[in-house]
DNA sequence: CAGTGGTCTAGACCACTGT
DNA sequence: CAGTGGTCTAGACCACTGC
């Protein structure tokens, strides 16, 4: 399967990357040095290479050499995505900080909002890193009805997107995007003055399950969409 | 430069599907049917039918045969709208001005990323208003193979994206979405110092037919999705 | 100048499908 | 079985860059 010669030596190069020891910016090794190294033709080596540069992982540049791209993150609007299989999928580690965990007493604003009388909201703050680069900071409110054991998971082994997508079937998902700037305290962590501040609002059972305000550092982060028209 | 075989050919078939001569469902010529048309080997048209496929314009069964792919019409959430129409849902006024409307000689990166050896590109650069309150900056480049007249409208009556869905059929949309500092020059007319900046590519017969850089001031613009999860 | 990537050729072998 | 796509080879020519 994956042992066609083109396959091994474009994991080869993506996860030297992964690892770092290939650093963004660095010059990778020439089309012929790659041949020689893996016995194999040119061709082959282009094609691995080739499709690295489609995926942006290398810019290439003729006459010159390919070099480690430097990571420009990207995430979707569209789907629900667990952002640390977003990470693994670009070849780069994931982890993940837990500021916050615990019970809170919701204010009337979120009392209307989760359509809850009485009793407590779960809270977490999460700062999630790729490559030890913080690029998203959450900060999630949970109806405790549709995750009564939230407060007990740990949230820097397994997302909580991953946790609720697991428990609490989600039926309706609104998200919301603006530019602002970064409070104050979150700056401190995302490290940029300007965020893109995606606030998710799903729903699940009919009511509100989760209120998330996902914060993106504004200069090192873009979310894609790619679309067919009707 | 885009006359290698390889790319010719892809726009042969892109083209073919574009314009419907191909319809979905249908067996694409096989690739010595192809080789011998072209009269070109069989790497360079199998490069070609894989980029297609990569792309999701075919879909390849070995052993089987090549085929035009279902287009995958994907949610209507994120959709090619016009902002005047959004306007006019929310029951406000629509107006637009126009600051450029020209040809222009592309760069080499934009001559690269829309594929043209030579020639100009069209450009424009319009001011949307929401009851006078400026609500969108949109800076467009064309490609004039898509929209020959483009330079004889007058955009301050119809906007450039309803003239465009009219003239030239969008096949594939990208969208980017981040947040920025507001370039200076458009700061003036948004009167925000952060922007939503939406970077959208249209590509029409196989080809990139438009970019367009939407600027929405950051404090006073949200874009929302709904969306039901699958 | 030697080195780089971009592209192409004319063969080849393979696994797979439909008949 | 003949036909399909998936992959590979060992050459080749080109335009480009840095020295």
């Amino acid at each position: 399967m994956s042992e066609s010669p083109y396959l091994l030596i474009k994991r080869s190069i993506a996860d030297g990357i992964a690892t770092r020891r290939y650093l963004p910016g660095q010059v990778l090794p020439s089309e012929p040095a790659l041949c020689r190294t893996f016995g194999v033709a040119r061709m082959t080596v282009n094609r691995a290479m080739r499709e690295l540069a489609a995926e942006q992982l290398v810019r290439r540049v003729p006459g010159v050499g390919t070099f480690v791209a430097e990571p420009v993150a990207e995430s979707s609007l569209v789907e629900l995505r667990n952002i640390a299989d977003e990470i693994a999928e670009r070849g780069h580690r994931h982890s993940a900080t837990v500021f916050v965990l615990a019970a809170v007493t919701p204010d009337d604003e979120q009392r209307a909002i989760f359509g809850i009388a009485e009793g407590p909201l779960f809270h977490s703050a999460i700062l999630h890193c790729e490559n030890e680069i913080p690029i998203q900071f959450e900060d999630r409110f949970v109806a405790p009805s549709v995750a009564p054991d939230y407060l007990q998971q740990d949230f820097s082994r397994m997302t909580p997107s991953e946790y609720l997508l697991r428990v609490a079937p989600v039926q309706e998902v609104r998200h919301d995007v603006q530019a602002a700037a970064t409070p104050t305290g979150i700056a401190r962590h995302l490290d940029d003055k300007i965020c893109l501040l995606v606030t998710r609002l799903t729903w699940s059972g009919g009511r509100l399950a989760t209120l998330t305000r996902l914060y993106y550092p504004g200069g090192r982060f873009r979310l894609t969409e790619r679309f067919v028209p009707k």
